[in-house]
DNA sequence: CGTCTTTGCGGAACCGGTTCCGGCTCTCAC
DNA sequence: GTGAGAGCCGGAACCGGTTCCGCAAAGACG
């Protein structure tokens, strides 16, 4: 292994030369700087990082934070953190947090700690005050997508406001009597994220003149999970609702699927949106509250570093846009159930029993 | 940042005996060992692997180069990967390989190479001849799960056994017309895998006696890959096959989808049949060949650390176990399509015409 | 032509640990 | 009583870069 002193010793210099020559700072004549480059290429010289970082305190590494490598927003929001990052130069350290509280422990007070990470970016991970604190005490720039951190940056579409978006666009429907299908605390993540999709939702309902009622099932952010909820809910005819909302794209699909399964059509009898876009909601012909949370990765780095150059530590709250993409599974509600109240007994309205919407 | 050196100070001992007293290494007595603790503790010391990579040339730290992270397969290895890598003290750097040869090269001739990794756990990814020679030059160990690299240690399923038995599995219950739904090299992975299971699949057909005909669609690995190809192939009654065998869940589910959308009842008119076992496959009721990828990652940081800690490098290939599980997607072909050959027109069993498999 | 400034470069300190080597002390055996 | 050996610890070298400081040569200017 060549060290930056072989290639000193190649091209003549010294050891400051030829790292002033290779790293670009300082001033090094034309050529100098040519010798030392070609002695370096003739000696395969990559520069030990680990050296480098020692003596300047930067690592180029960004930690990551997330519960989850698998799921869909997860792994979206990872890959477009991991696309910035070494287009930037910098490695990506993934660290994976669950609810195993010892394990919990020794990412935050042993792995982060170690001064390996420039700047940590959390993927909507609920944090406890310690957990917050031990990331404080790095003094690392911290950005969280999808869930802030108190007194951090962070990067997160309004959840309020999506859910509203997608509960009215319901409500313009005609749609009176909705189901929310969402996440609750036994979720390993930030729970913000569901208690503020449950606040738009209802406020959406206020808003109609429509009174609270029974209208929340928690559910497993899962396309299992929201097919067994659904299952159960729309199995019994005298809970079943006119449309959904599910709170995650996952879960809508799931619901999807056990309409199919019981042979409830989507959207004449049933109207179902989520939330995401998530990459089978077209296939499914959901409509959906698109957010896209591989920008959102990209995003986080930016700010991340920004953050590191910046002289004063300074937080940041950008608010994502989303947009609302119609799609096939909502429609106006089914006449009979629109008034239930003034009992219309079994009217079918004409042309209802169209055939499925591949025709 | 107490370094150390504080520690030592504060112990009233010098930095060596600081440095073996906490790393256990040495000889040290207990009684300083125990200032040297606390006073450690006092401090909040956290030692820095960075000085410590630089002296003993040991990072604690592991690649994983991948593809993909949100594809099925990908991450349930990473994850496993991970769970694996944190128990043993190590971190987890992630590098996701594409297409784009510029962004690729940097990642072999860059990232890999800066000392900065202890070993290298690869996921099903294509490499060139000089990716490879990258690789051997870190003179670390490598270990390519789901797709070996010649002559360092892998970690595979057979993947023509698993597609025998696949394939085997659709014979035995008396199919004769069995399309294959796979990739091909187009797919930003090891296209042995592709290969080999296209390979197990027309083994089987020839044990079975059936002709060579035309049977392999080259899909994309993605629920709506397998969507589309199979609308397309199920569509068309002349080409319609009586089973699908299918390189992977993901294609499976997308072509039991396209089948449902068509009207085409799974197993009565179609039987499916899948590779991996997918997070998604009991719901679809998915006859496949199960792998547990989770496992294939743990197993790969075993592998890992082992030859890490060997003497020799030497290489272990290990085959990975494989079972068939049957659930509602397969069932014997209807009778008509059995012999196409003889003509038997329209003639319909009696008793095929049942509800759903739902009921 | 002398002085001042700029440019280019080398020496050396330094980051924060680990580890080799050697010295001191104490014990034990002969 | 003395020598050998074990246990414990400190000094110092070292890993491989970066960067401060200062010197020398070259160019700018009156």
């Amino acid at each position: 292994m060549a060290s930056l002193a072989d290639v000193a010793r190649l091209a003549g210099v010294s050891k400051a030369t030829a790292s002033r020559a290779l790293s670009g700072a300082g001033e090094v004549s034309p050529s100098t700087r040519e010798r030392v480059v070609s002695a370096a290429a003739e000696l395969g010289f990559v520069a030990s990082s680990t050296a480098a970082s020692l003596v300047t305190g930067r690592t180029r590494n960004v930690g990551v934070v997330s519960p989850f490598v698998s799921r869909w927003y997860f792994s979206e929001v990872i890959e477009g953190v991991e696309e910035a990052l070494i287009r930037e130069g910098y490695d990506l350290t993934l660290f994976r947090v669950q609810e195993d509280p010892s394990r919990r422990q020794r990412v935050f007070d042993y792995f982060l700690v170690r001064k390996r990470v420039d700047a940590v970016i959390t993927i909507a991970v609920a944090l406890s005050p310690d957990e917050v604190a031990a990331l404080r005490a790095l003094g690392r720039p911290v950005v969280g997508v999808g869930g802030g951190i108190p007194g951090m940056s962070s990067l997160q579409i309004d959840d309020v406001a999506a859910a509203r978006l997608a509960t009215e666009h319901l409500l313009s429907l005609g749609h009176r009597h909705i189901v929310h299908l969402g996440g609750d605390q036994t979720e390993q993540m930030d729970f913000h994220i569901h208690s503020q999709r449950l606040a738009g939702f209802r406020q959406a309902l206020a808003g109609a003149g429509i009174p609270p009622h029974d209208d929340f099932l928690a559910t497993p952010l899962t396309i299992p999970g929201g097919f067994q909820v659904a299952l159960d809910l729309l199995g019994d005819p005298r809970r079943r609702p006119t449309a959904i909302f599910a709170a995650s794209d996952e879960i809508a699909i799931g619901a999807i699927m056990a309409a199919g399964r019981l042979g409830i059509r989507v959207p004449q009898e049933l109207s179902v949106v989520g939330i995401d876009d998530h990459e089978l909601s077209e296939m499914h012909g959901l409509t959906t509250v698109r957010q896209v949370p591989r920008e959102q990765g990209e995003l986080a780095v930016s700010l991340a570093l920004e953050a590191m150059s910046a002289p004063a530590p300074e937080t940041r709250d950008v608010a994502l846009p989303i947009t609302l993409v119609v799609r096939s599974s909502t429609a106006a509600p089914p006449e009979r159930t629109t008034l239930p109240r003034e009992s219309h007994g079994h009217v079918v309205r004409a042309g209802a029993d169209l055939p499925d919407r591949d025709a």
